[in-house]
DNA sequence: ATTGAAATTGATAAACTGTCTCAAAATTAT
DNA sequence: ATAATTTTGAGACAGTTTATCAATTTCAAT
């Protein structure tokens, strides 16, 4: 549908706009299959593209996911020796809780714990820019 | 001096007795070394002891590091691309705050961070095992 | 619609970090 | 000292991500 995913579309548009980058085929098709996405390895996209466009280099879709980095689409999650692209496009900033037993992510944001991690940071004279915050534990039903 | 680092030396040849392990010259040796800093890679410490004894291999170094791991007085630490050995011997669980000018790190630790975890884990079901807090900013000299 | 400069792509090489392999050497219990 | 077991060092190997570069595509200006 043309309909969807618009408002995610002109935001790259205009970050390709502002930095003479071009639109392309693939960045269409690579944005469409992202957004469909909570959090996904550039590998996975791969594979998943794959089946539709056998012919899509797995360069690419790295570069690509960066881009959408850089444009403020995605975010690079750096989950053990995996980096995860965050599909933020239509979410805040968040946090999250991550299963060791079946891989479950979940996401959260909790004021509180931020308005602390500042209150850290100024008595140590520092200037947050970003943090990360991920709790490592069992989801209930891997807790059996 | 025989008597620096024993408690750590006598932690680490309590662990090797109970698993069938050895206590060698390059375990002494790195153990002597690793003692001496905060964070540090695996790379940088097989760099380091290539001064006085070229011959360590790499693969040594992070064998040795993740006994000490498994003996408990190291914890290794994924900043970035980058796996630091955070000399813990000394020291409870902390988290971190990375100066992303000058690479310095200052450790924290936040009581009420950590029960605001916990809070917001319960509330998802789930049971907390460990957890990773980095804050990311600019010390003081590197504000200007 | 054509042209042409500039950006992008796909295939693959390379980089980078960390682990594995295995023969030789070191350790420890007997 | 002997012998069983563990450890070491060198380099091969593996997993993930980036760099290279010739061919292709985009897009703004004719
Ligand atoms: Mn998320
Ligand atoms: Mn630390
Ligand atoms: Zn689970
Ligand atoms: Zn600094």
């Amino acid at each position: 549908m043309a309909t969807k995913h618009v408002k995610e579309m002109d935001a790259l548009k205009e970050h390709l706009g502002k930095h003479q980058l071009k639109l392309t085929r693939q960045r269409e098709l690579i944005l469409s299959a992202f957004l469909r996405q909570e959090h996904i390895t550039a590998e996975a996209m791969y594979h998943q593209l794959a089946k539709s466009d056998p012919h899509l280099g797995l360069a690419t879709i790295y570069r690509t996911l960066n881009l959408f980095c850089d444009a403020g689409l995605a975010q690079a999650r750096h989950f053990g020796s995996q980096t995860k692209y965050d599909n933020v496009s239509h979410k805040g900033h968040h946090d999250h809780l991550i299963c060791t037993g079946c891989e479950k992510i979940v996401e959260f944001e909790n004021e509180e714990i931020e308005r602390l991690q500042e209150e850290v940071a100024t008595r140590h004279g520092f200037t947050i820019k970003t943090h990360r915050l991920e709790l490592y534990g069992l989801c209930t039903r891997c807790r059996d």
